[in-house]
DNA sequence: AGAATATATTGACAAGTATCTATGTATAAT
DNA sequence: ATTATACATAGATACTTGTCAATATATTCT
């Protein structure tokens, strides 16, 4: 993944309301009110936090009549693990140089 | 790590010339002025820069003389990888169940 | 058709941010 | 002492962001 991506993704991850959604979906998809019931936003903000998350890849949804449900875009998330995990790894001979995490 | 830490680390990674300097400080430790020019910034730019990278617990600085030697700060960012790993796991049960990533 | 519900869009505002120029401070070299 | 170098701080500016109230759109229910 691209810098710049990364970047987005980050910055889309800056904000604590954000990855609270980020940790509700982790258990599975959700939809806008469910997600709404655990903040404490109302519902545009809620809205434009979801296409903030949509917008960087992180978030997919699915429209099911009056309902859109959210995931993770896992495949998008794991690339920007394999960033995350590449970074600081190097240096450490010692420990984890077998981990899976050092690609 | 808490919530509200992990947003304030993301938001320190959320702009390409940051994420640029951990890149480079992934190899060791780097003075300003070898950051400086990798980067197309000013001076004072890339000094607001290291001091947001290093608020948030990212970067440590050691002052040797004139010069300031930064580095990544492996521990948080180990506690940060730590969460991010773990999001979006749970379902994956097929692949990577056995993965280190996993905690 | 009309009411209710779920979500998005618009417009506004206060707060934050990335960048610069100008300047200050500390250390080293001459 | 003076000069040069490395870094930080202050102040300014243009831009972005999180939030809300008001409104629009789409869908379902009666």
């Amino acid at each position: 993944m691209v810098r710049e991506e990364v970047a987005n993704i980050c910055k889309a991850m800056s904000d604590a309301n954000r990855l609270r959604i980020i940790e509700m979906l982790t258990s599975g998809e959700k939809c806008g009110c469910e997600l709404l019931e655990e903040l404490q936003v109302t519902q545009p903000t809620l809205s434009h936090h979801m296409k903030v998350l949509s917008d960087c890849g992180l978030v997919s949804s699915r429209k099911d009549g009056k309902w859109h449900h959210y995931s993770i875009n896992r495949e998008r998330f794991a690339e920007y693990k394999e960033y995350i995990v590449a970074i600081s790894c190097y240096k450490e001979q010692n420990k984890e140089t077998s981990c899976c995490c050092n690609k």
